[in-house]
DNA sequence: CTAGGATCCTGTCAGC
DNA sequence: TGCTGACAGGATCCTA
């Protein structure tokens, strides 16, 4: 999915369209996708954002609390086309469609959730209790906010995981998945297994400074899933190309080294490492 | 408490 | 062509 540079890109987006507008209804095509009553009319006062978490604030003292998981999608219709999430078809599609689960109606427009996978979810939360959800109450958190020191303590707590696992997990650090680990750990010269407790103070100040620098440059880029678009050869590409350097790259060459990236597997998932830059400890 | 694997769901692609 | 398994930009739940 969407992670913490598409999420910021989509709050920032979608301001323009909504904010201090009224949301005068709900149409629910998946039960799973909407947790909550379907009688929600109010106006929108804030959007906000934690971790991969965005959060609508509305005049009723309720919220919206909004998480695309794997491959959901926020998209903007009014005068003009707003799309940005998990890149796909339907950005330029006709809506709703059969990925749509959730149509939020504007005074000014409609938005769209659509998530293939089902896994994404909207959920009506008071407004004064959004930070006792669950998953935003046990967010750690966000690179920016914590110092070196305070990741080091927290690496060496789980020194027996793999540093991948350790840092994709939202409980340790807020707001990097598959793609931003995978840069943040290149950036470091640190392979993904590595057991986290084998890891140097100067590594983990590293892979901070990684995920800082990887997640600011998306967001000033409009996170890499903007949009799709068709490339001059007519094939078609993603922003994810401007400034990936080993994400989805295998069988490319490492711009440090020259070295060929390789795809490998660490804690479940896909795993995109220069083998040269990034040795095995 | 941590660590690791299965699981939710739809869709696509490689290999037979 | 049709089938089958692997895998996917995430997080939770269950087990040890």
């Amino acid at each position: 999915m969407p992670e913490l540079p598409e999420v910021e890109t989509i709050r920032r987006g979608l301001l323009k369209y909504i904010l201090n507008k009224k949301m005068v209804g709900v149409e629910v095509s998946c039960e799973k996708s909407w947790i909550g009553p379907l009688d929600f009319a109010a106006k929108v006062t804030e959007l906000r954002r934690f971790g991969k978490a965005l959060v609508i604030d509305f005049d009723n003292k309720k919220s919206l609390m909004i998480h695309l998981r794997m491959t959901g999608q926020m998209i903007w219709q009014g005068e003009e086309r707003y799309a940005a999430g998990h890149p796909s078809e339907n950005f330029t599609a006709e809506l709703p469609n059969k990925q749509t689960r959730v149509i939020l109606k504007f005074e000014n427009g409609i938005l769209f959730f659509n998530d293939q996978r089902k896994f994404g979810f909207i959920k009506v939360l008071d407004t004064e209790k959004v930070e006792e959800e669950p998953f935003i109450a046990s967010l750690a958190k966000e690179p920016w906010q914590m110092t070196a020191d305070e990741l080091y303590e927290i690496v060496k707590r789980h020194k027996n995981s793999p540093i991948k696992a350790v840092i994709l997990d939202q409980k340790n650090v807020a707001g990097l998945g598959n793609i931003y680990a995978d840069e943040s750990l290149y950036y470091a010269k640190v392979h993904p297994k590595t057991k986290a407790g084998k890891l140097s103070k100067r590594e983990v100040r590293m892979i901070l400074e990684g995920a800082r620098k990887v997640m600011t440059a998306s967001i000033e880029s409009g996170g890499s899933t903007m949009a799709t678009y068709v490339k001059a050869d007519g094939t078609k590409g993603d922003y994810l190309e401007k400034f990936a350097e080993v994400f989805r790259r295998e069988g490319k060459k490492c711009g440090r080294c020259g070295a060929e990236i390789v795809k490998i597997r660490v804690a479940g998932r896909g795993t995109h490492i220069c083998p040269k830059c990034q040795k095995e400890k």
